[in-house]
DNA sequence: TATAAGTTAGGAATTATTCCTAATTTTTAG
DNA sequence: CTAAAAATTAGGAATAATTCCTAACTTATA
């Protein structure tokens, strides 16, 4: 059902690498450096493959292109409504409750990663 | 600074009525109805600015245009990773909790709506 | 080892949204 | 009220991000 790929191989190994939340342009051009005759569609198509697999999660941003982690431990993001900075922040305990009274109340399974908090970060709240 | 206008009086009085978390096509479509001569900028100019004043949210999907819901009371979505359906969900406890957690610990502002979960809805799930 | 199934590169097509412009509407100031 | 200034509009072109298509190539299967 699913073969092996080197080039997903490569896209994998380059998202482990990165910790800025790269979107897909900037897995593109990192994997490009070695492997030139990467294309972009093999980029996009791949990432699906690995947030299906969770290996990486998929970040919805309110503006601009979508972002990716590497799944390394458990954590959650906040983005910045104001410069759009992804921020981590691992998992707690309240998050745990709210997840399990949601589970309790509606049946409604929530995903590990599928949660992204928006706000105005520290810095840009003192401009 | 800003002016009144018709248009945008219109797009509100629309959203108000859909309860259906409507994308800006559903919006546009809707206001045509009545105002025929609406063009797609204007509503999604509006949208814009309706957001930014705080009487409508935009929820970002994973996949598909995004959406939109008239602000009523407190309240988050919860948005289905296989059938995109989003939910909503009433402000609660545990959300309170995480978010003053939140502030206290990295300074970042959680903004009144700016939560999306993401899962898997419970139609789905028996599927 | 050959057949089938999965994957690729490259680019065209699509989707959602933003941007541009000249005309119109709304507000402001006299 | 009236003229100038500021904001907004319709319509469509442009853009950005992503998906889709196809023929060639790679990997797995039997």
């Amino acid at each position: 059902m699913k073969n092996y790929s080197r080039q997903r191989e490569e896209i994998l190994r380059e998202i482990e690498k990165m910790y800025n939340h790269p979107t897909a342009e900037d897995i593109y051009m990192a994997v490009k450096e070695k492997d030139t005759d990467i294309s972009r569609s093999t980029v996009y198509r791949n990432l699906g493959v690995l947030v299906d697999d969770g290996k990486i999660i998929k970040i919805s941003m309110q503006a601009g292109p979508d972002r990716y982690d590497y799944k390394r431990h458990p954590h959650n993001h906040i983005i910045c409504t104001k410069c759009g900075k992804v921020i981590d922040f691992d998992y707690n305990f309240e998050l745990e409750n709210l997840k399990k009274q949601l589970v309790e109340q509606t049946g409604i399974e929530i995903s590990d990663d599928g949660i992204a908090l928006e706000g105005i970060c520290d810095s840009c709240k003192n401009k």
